[in-house]
DNA sequence: CAACAGCGATACTTTCTGCTCATGACCATC
DNA sequence: GATGGTCATGAGCAGAAAGTATCGCTGTTG
């Protein structure tokens, strides 16, 4: 960037220009500007030193200034710099209040259709006027990627705050998703009850591919005692529920990626429980976060907690 | 005009955070811009405090720094305000050379037939860019009103430098017009050769209305013993060459408002020849002119003398 | 693990800018 | 010719801005 000779404008002398001119007296321009006739007289001669040429013309006596044809061009383009810089600070006062910006906000399926409903409904109501711009993956080393380069400001990850740490990383915890078996309906007794591992142990399984949402999965179950043999997998989670649905065998995956209201599977918590999979929300250590980001993670934060109070409820 | 919170932003500041947001770090920065690193810390500081938060989030260690969002607000703004002020460099450099500005510029019939098309082509081809607007009146009253409220520039004025100084202006003399007979052909011989006054001193006349140009016409024929009689009078030249054209009489004018090369009148010198009108230009006493208008009164001084030699040659 | 190198912050010093105050010069008006 | 209002200017002072030197932090390297 070339600033060129007119590197030393200063804002000041062209409000002091226009005050001078619209008064047609350096006296009353200082008055209603706070300053001395003599500090005008100063800036004035500064302005015109800078722009290279007299800006009025000084009848001398009790006359009136009057701008000379380059004041005018002067005046004319310095209103609108001086417009420009009040409507920055207009958009610095609301930036700094969250009501302005722009927000990318990393995701996942499950948060996607399970929390981010709920949160961003929230967040646009006190927050009309921020652009929410999501990125939704379900390979979390894409998530952190984006958040790393900073192409998402916040990231919602699979995780607890320590790995997010760990990856260099700030983080939140929002939310502990238990994992939970999906069955045909009544393939595991009536109603909704816990279902022993030992009870699926010769069952079909159905599963995500090798993430870490699955490889925690796995590794609860092996803790558990069962050696599940996997006939299908999808990350897909829609994809997974039918595949139960057809019969290909059971589920076990974190509530959120259910659908507890579908009445066409049966969902059931596992005993004993297995270490369900943590979801916080991240971004990158140190980074200073726009108001707007600021609030979205205390926001997702309460959303999360009042998903979590429903999801108990609902069992 | 308010100028708000950004009172104290400073253009320097804004090239800095550019500077230091495409380095990567403030050392560097500091050398394109030619300061110390310490002058840059102090810099990016203050406009922090203008701004009211961080522009950069600073790692530690040998990390480049990285724009706040704030510090992406601000910088993007920031650009497009330098932006205008280079433009505005741009323009004023323009304008200096006279090559770029609106030229207000008054005159009158005779003028703008006689004069300005070759004044105006010639300055158009020398400055394109400026916008000439002219204001015609054949009321020198109201060509001095409008040039004295500013509406006009320059303007052409019939009188001498003395009478345009004498009413608050300052001018330069452009030509000095004579008055010609304008009768029939054939009316005072076969030729364009001169009349004694005497010889159309029965003949019914035709004139302007008073104005200072007609005043001083009749005052230069009766001084040389003539008492003109009107039967018509009009301030629009075509018409009373119409007139006399008609045989309504003969009619004493200015040769620029006369047109010389139209057989159906015939142009004739006085003899004795009377004072002829003095035609000036003219600006407000102790106004600058714009660089434009400069040229423009160079220039009038110039095609004027070729109008004078011209028409010397054609008697 | 320790030494090193790169970076920003800061205390201190110096220079310079920008303001106020006081005064001078100018001009229209009475 | 005196007067009142205007802008310019010099002196003095307070504060801002830049330079110098140094400190502390962090990632890198051997």
């Amino acid at each position: 960037m070339f600033m060129s000779g007119l590197r030393e404008l200063e804002l000041r002398h062209l409000a002091t220009l226009d005050a001078v001119a619209s008064e047609g007296t350096f006296g009353r321009a200082a008055e209603r500007l706070g300053y001395t006739q003599s500090a005008v007289s100063q800036q004035i001669a500064a302005l015109e030193r800078t722009v290279g040429g007299k800006v009025f013309d000084r009848p001398g006596g009790p006359r009136r200034v009057e701008l000379t044809p380059l004041g005018a061009v002067v005046l004319d383009r310095g209103r609108d710099l001086i417009a420009r810089v009040d409507a920055l600070d207009d958009v610095l006062d609301r930036f700094r209040s969250g009501q302005v910006g722009r927000l990318t906000v990393g995701t996942f399926q499950s948060i996607s259709s399970a929390v981010l409903p709920h949160l961003v409904a929230r967040f646009r109501g006190q927050f009309p006027d921020v652009d929410i711009a999501l990125f939704e993956s379900d390979d979390d080393d894409e998530l952190e990627a984006q958040l790393e380069r900073g192409q998402t400001e916040v990231s919602f990850l699979v995780g607890g705050v320590d790995v997010a740490t760990a990856a260099g990383f700030e983080a939140r915890h929002l939310l502990t998703d238990p994992f939970v078996l999906i069955a045909r309906p009544g393939q595991f007794g009536p109603g909704p009850g816990p279902v022993a591992v030992d009870a699926f142990a010769d069952e079909p399984m159905i599963g995500q591919h090798e993430n870490s949402c699955q490889l925690l999965n796995e590794a609860g179950l092996r803790a558990a005692g069962l050696d599940p043999s996997y006939v299908f997998r999808s990350n897909d989670n829609g994809t997974v529920a039918a595949m139960v649905r057809a019969g290909m065998g059971v589920a076990v995956m974190p509530l959120l990626c259910t659908e507890p209201e579908d009445p066409r599977t049966s969902l059931h918590p596992l005993d004993p429980p297995i270490p369900g999979r943590n979801v916080s929300i991240a971004w990158r250590a140190g980074r200073t976060l726009s108001p707007a980001a600021e609030a979205f993670v205390q926001l997702a934060i309460e959303v999360c907690a009042d998903v979590v109070g429903e999801l108990e409820f609902a069992h």
